[in-house]
DNA sequence: CTCATAACTAAACGATTGTTTAGTTATTTT
DNA sequence: AAAATAACTAAACAATCGTTTAGTTATGAG
């Protein structure tokens, strides 16, 4: 053994994760993440191989922080209303450090093409399979709908997310909480 | 006067709004709009000034072929149903060349933040308070509701027009179909 | 204390970015 | 036909992109 790390791979993902969220993928160089995450380009390159790399972990620790809203969401009891509970707290998430960010996951879903990187691309996938699913047990809960009408109505609430995620990036917070007010009168 | 020029400007505009479309404009660069609009870069800039110049002409050319639906909305006699079909019509346009592609305002919107050129924000701001204010006249059409109310409701059609584009470009036929007939229960 | 080695700094890498420029070709006007 | 000039080709521009590498510093193990 030698020298040890002078900083915390978690916390400078995390730095990394508010600049790409921020700003995306494409805009973001590695010099301003440089900047950002405090540590020089080899250590951004020994931890994490490539650009590519530091975005993979950014969106793993985006993930982590959303889930602390899904496991909420997964434990309240009361069907869509909790669902309608998650997209409040979304916003109130999504402007924790900064007004106009939107959803990561999202921003990144309308960055990239058939042509990116599979490994975003899967990433970006497999979440919001995970968030469909989440919408599909919650409302389960609170009717004997067939499971035909339950998937459909998941997928409406799914896209309604990304409606969600664009809306707080440009609208006002009434303009945001008439949306979510209209998207439920459906479900 | 001499020679002329070798190509039509409205036609190598649209070559570079399909291309913009496509790949965002931070994607786009200066050698894939020389291959894709089929002239020099010299060309390019004696024509549009710069790569914003040539954007801001294909947003331009956008926002027209998207004023024939837009155009249709405004004529049809049956209110909140003609914006229903106005959606169904965006989803069909947006897949006319390729699929998955979305709406070239919407992606916009979704790419830039507030540093970006102000022009580019402006087109995008007016276009979007523009169809605004279309959906608020159709949905005056069809009820006596107040305008409060009115307001609420265009401003949630809005929003869903931002799930819709992207929803064009990673879903289903039939979950887009399923979306847009469970907006529309709404109004 | 010494040595091995991991972590650091800083400079450079080739490739590509958007943009400009010098030189050539073609067409209109006199 | 000659002169004028706009449109073209192709090369180069400085700046920045993501990435690598050579050289220095610091720390744990023997």
């Amino acid at each position: 053994m030698a020298r040890k790390k002078n900083y915390n791979e978690d916390e400078v993902v995390e730095k990394a994760m508010n600049l790409f969220w921020r700003n995306g993928y494409g805009t973001t160089s590695m010099q301003m993440l440089e900047k950002e995450m405090g540590i020089n380009k080899f250590s951004i390159y020994a931890s994490f191989g490539n650009k590519n790399g530091v975005f993979l972990e950014s969106l793993k620790c985006y993930k982590q922080k959303l889930n602390v809203l899904i496991d909420k969401l997964k434990n309240s009891s009361d069907g869509a209303a909790g669902i309608k509970q998650y997209f409040y707290d979304f916003v109130e998430f999504s402007k924790e450090t900064e007004f106009g960010k939107g959803c990561l996951v999202t921003n990144t879903a309308n960055e990239v093409n058939e042509k990116a990187d599979e490994k975003i691309k899967n990433s970006i996938t497999t979440f919001t399979e995970n968030v469909k699913q989440v919408f599909a047990f919650k409302l389960k809960q609170d009717s004997n709908k067939p499971a035909a009408i339950i998937d459909q109505q998941a997928d409406y609430l799914l896209i309604s997310m990304f409606g969600l995620s664009a809306a707080t990036r440009v609208f006002s917070q009434a303009q945001i909480e008439n949306y979510i007010e209209s998207t439920f009168k459906n479900v």
